[in-house]
DNA sequence: GTAACTGCAAATCCTTTGCTATGGA
DNA sequence: TCCATAGCAAAGGATTTGCAGTTAC
């Protein structure tokens, strides 16, 4: 991978960024230094971050953040202000422990695990 | 909520299905029946049956699956296929307990809390 | 020099919406 | 009758892609 501005920019911005920002956040973060940044570029950079493992990313309601701390964690949405917070899941005593920690209230939540399937193992 | 024949079928075919189809799916099974349906019909079905707490969405990659099981349970995503299994996830021995039941390979997981962060507690 | 990268604009994909017509209660 | 719902088609928002020019190495 051959270096860019633009890239290293849109890289800069995320991991810098309290929050887990959006492209268009991004692109606006970027575009204060370099004003003729376009979408397109931030989109493949974004993707190419993904590739090698720089940054991940996280699909809430089908718009995508992005998330520059590659340490396992996980994710707490908050439904009124749609703001995701980082949160260390301690399984014994799940919901209350997250409450204990967070000072959120939890209503719901959702694990999603990833792997290979018994199916496609045996392929 | 006044009956319509286009949202039993929606919600027929979920509820049948063997997958966590998505709108197109949906859309193209319900057309065998009804071959005259819209997706826009499809898409407006599908959030009003979110609303009545009678499906639930699973967003993946961008793209929104729906679910007819309203009990509490979680996904896994095979990276090979993309097929969605249900699973019960067993917090002690996290890992572990997922592979021996469902002899999946995992390799990651995510945990999406969702409720009210403490900020939007206080207002 | 050349392959990776850029900006731009158009295309694509998924989903929603405005409109007029239809049909359930 | 009356209003929720339908079909259709156009709009919308997010993301990707094709292309011609630029830049890192």
């Amino acid at each position: 991978m051959r270096f860019s501005k633009q890239r290293e920019l849109v890289l800069q911005r995320i991991n810098s960024a309290k929050i887990h920002p959006t492209a268009e956040w991004i692109f606006n973060e970027v575009k204060k230094e370099k004003s003729n940044i376009s979408f397109g570029t931030v989109y493949r950079n974004l993707n190419q971050l993904i590739d090698q493992g720089l940054i991940r990313i996280i699909q809430l309601k089908g718009v995508a953040h992005y998330d520059g701390n590659m340490n396992p964690h996980d994710h707490f949405i908050c439904n009124e202000c749609n703001q995701i917070y980082d949160i260390d899941i301690d399984r014994e005593d799940f919901i209350s422990g997250i409450e204990l920690k967070t000072h959120h209230h939890v209503s719901s939540y959702h694990i999603k695990v990833r792997g290979t399937c018994r199916k496609c193992k045996i392929n």
